[in-house]
DNA sequence: CGAATTTATTTCAAGCTTGAAATTTTAAAC
DNA sequence: GTTTAAAATTTCAAGCTTGAAATAAATTCG
């Protein structure tokens, strides 16, 4: 039934092929919850949200590079994602002063207020939506995620 | 549904918050390099893995309507990935007897063997991914993402 | 200087994803 | 039995996402 063994230890290897499902399965509830939140109850989408909590967090503009290395997103996303928040006022584009080619990204004054109400929002969803951990299992489990996060960013941005 | 949580600037709210983007970076990280891989070694896309990966799990077929339920996905998503397997002859509509309404969709033999090869790599992957996670720490970590789980699906799942 | 390379960004085609509308068939109600 | 409602799919428009190709500007260097 199963495939050629050509895995390594079988009982760890299942563990954590379990392990993986769970948090897929996690992490993509969650999120499904934030994106219909954030279209029902305020007409926008989590790209558009991550753009702007980028912005927000980088108020003297991002190049339009930077904000696509920021988030790991293609180049071209974040011109699609940018042109249609400009289109809705919430952020712009500004020429830089010394290279023509460059352009930095920035929020409206319109899209500072509207990102400032959904990011109270959003950490009152999240904080609901993992209500089930006390702080002590919040902890533990940060731990253990920056652990597993550590040795995969090892193998896999050699930067 | 509950009222709005109205104690957003408590400690373990950040804690949570926190827990939340690391949860995301790590398993976003993940399915990166799960479609990279199934991308440049095989040719694939997740999206296609994981129909596949269900229908395995049922030989005998599972409706359309099934499948998206069975993937959380919606029904005419479903309908497109199908076209696309069977335009590669890895998957199969056949109709079902008492109902003219619905098709049960099916993997081929082309498809088994395809996906059988898939599986295999994907355990691999997975493994390595999270290698940097001994035994008991997956154990721990998988049992504190269960009890995670079980909250948001009470919270989300009115059926 | 001028050619070649690198950097910044946009455009594009293809696939994924959704929710809503349209089709077709089945079941229920009267 | 005919109308009505429900169920199974597909179609569609809009947005997200990617990698590759195209543009354009800056930098390197022979």
């Amino acid at each position: 039934m199963t495939p050629d063994p050509v895995s390594p230890s079988e009982a760890s290897s299942k563990t954590r092929l379990r392990l993986w499902l769970r948090l897929l399965k996690l992490t993509s509830g969650i999120e499904a919850d934030l994106r219909r939140k954030l279209r029902d109850d305020h007409d926008t989408t989590l790209p558009r949200f991550d753009v702007m909590a980028a912005l927000a967090r980088h108020p003297q503009g991002l190049k339009m590079s930077d904000l696509s290395r920021y988030l790991k997103v293609s180049n071209g996303n974040v011109t699609g994602i940018v042109d249609r928040l400009a289109e809705d006022g919430l952020a712009l584009r500004v020429a830089v002063p010394g290279d023509k080619r460059a352009n930095l990204a920035r929020l409206t004054a319109k899209g500072i207020t509207a990102f400032d109400a959904l990011a109270g929002h959003h950490e009152n969803w999240v904080n609901d939506l993992l209500g089930g951990l006390t702080a002590d299992e919040s902890q533990t489990l940060t731990g253990l995620v920056e652990k597993a996060l550590n040795q995969t960013e090892a193998s896999d941005d050699p930067s």
